[in-house]
DNA sequence: TATGATTACCTTACGCGGTAAGGTGACCGA
DNA sequence: TCGGTCACCTTACCGCGTAAGGTAATCATA
């Protein structure tokens, strides 16, 4: 503790922490190198002393998004007596959680040219579980591509409307309700038999809680009959 | 046939065309107004009168990906022998051949807050196939989530390197091919075991046909043996 | 045939974005 | 004491999307 630190100096950690405030708070498109500077008490350029430019930023966000992740899996301790689909299942779950917190990282993730070296070394650990519990690399592959985006703890939808922050409420009328019905007769009768009453607001669109679940557990379930059958 | 056509009109038609073309060609990151009308011998403000502004022309870009998909979907012809495996099955493979040809349209599908009406009448199309082959509404609600991105021809992968024209071909020196083996014994084990000899280019990192339709299959199977036991 | 409206495109200009270049003062080891 | 490094600032540039308004050709109508 200094005596009289007349402001705390700026640091790479310091930068990325209000980085992800920001966008957390107003969107990732609020993120503006001169906004996030103002935010410190700083101006534009002084970020460059600390960061190469903005990709190095937008790197930086995801790769704090990942080290959450990490202490998240971490604190799941040690799993060595529960067999692999558990393992795996609440591994994925933690990460999940993390992501709620952060709604804009899927699509940020997706944007990125670069993986970030943690993501690496978060894919060796689920793989390790893959090959004690018996499965081939080849098997074991082909799982890691089936995952998808779920090993990051949610289900990519391809519009999903937190992106942007876009409103989802739709206002319906009487008539397009009734041109809905005709043009899209099995949506329209899936809703009404769903009713699918609104409840938690989590990721993409309608990715709920259940939906990521279930999704989980058909992969792990059709790889563990993968894994009987063939060895 | 005009007599003296010295310039055909713009249109909204001709400005898409001309947009997935410099798409195409250079990336999405390339596609600015002012660029885009110098590509059709225009000024930039002239592109508004036919486009109300640059996220119409996204909007417009994802569009024209979409009746392309509807196109080779048609192009299937009339399936009714079929049983809903195959039709899906040739349905996310006939999007799949589109998306190679636009290997930038999947990020762009995700960063849009909209949904084009298209989609609506796709999906349910493929609802009423799960319906016709006696899923459930529940099931066959979860079953369109599960599905996740397969319906438009490429399975998400988290870190596109096609997105921004990244470079996949990283130097590896001797050295950091040790460590690599140290820190991540599994990923190193698999990739000797795989070899993965390059190879097809296609859409997401390491995302060939054969990880397509394995995922694909994976669910379908999964799908079809929650259909056979809990109806 | 004259005229006013409409169409399709252009000119100018603004604010905001990232960032290159180069300063400036505080501190520090020699 | 004094050069050097550190941490931050000032200024400026260019490219972006686009608001506001202009203009020439075309067309409908009287």
């Amino acid at each position: 503790m200094r005596a009289k630190a007349s402001r705390e100096p700026l640091s790479r950690e310091r930068v990325l922490t209000a980085a992800v405030a920001l966008v957390d708070a107003d969107g990732i498109a609020a993120l503006t190198m001169r906004r996030l500077a103002a935010n410190l008490g700083v101006e534009a350029m002084s970020l460059y002393y600390h960061l190469p430019g903005k990709d190095a930023l937008l790197d930086g966000l995801v790769e704090s998004v990942f080290q959450e992740i990490g202490a998240a899996v971490a604190r799941l301790g040690p799993q060595d007596g529960m067999d692999w689909r558990t393992r795996l299942r609440q591994r994925f779950l933690a990460a999940r959680e993390v992501m709620l917190r952060h709604p804009w990282a899927p699509g940020l993730m997706g944007s990125r040219p670069t993986i970030p070296a943690d993501v690496y070394a978060y894919y060796d650990g689920i793989l390790g579980t893959l090959i004690e519990a018996g499965f081939s690399y080849r098997i074991a592959h082909r799982a890691l591509h089936a995952f998808g985006s779920l090993p990051f703890g949610f289900a990519q939808e391809i519009f999903s409307p937190t992106a942007a922050g876009g409103n989802l409420e739709v206002e319906v009328t009487e008539a397009e309700m009734a041109a809905m019905a005709e043009s899209l007769p099995h949506l329209t009768a899936m809703v009404a038999a769903e009713i699918h009453d609104a409840g938690d607001p989590t990721l993409g669109w309608c990715d709920s809680q259940v939906e990521f679940e279930f999704t989980l557990d058909l992969l792990l379930d059709g790889l563990d009959r993968l894994r009987r059958t063939s060895v």
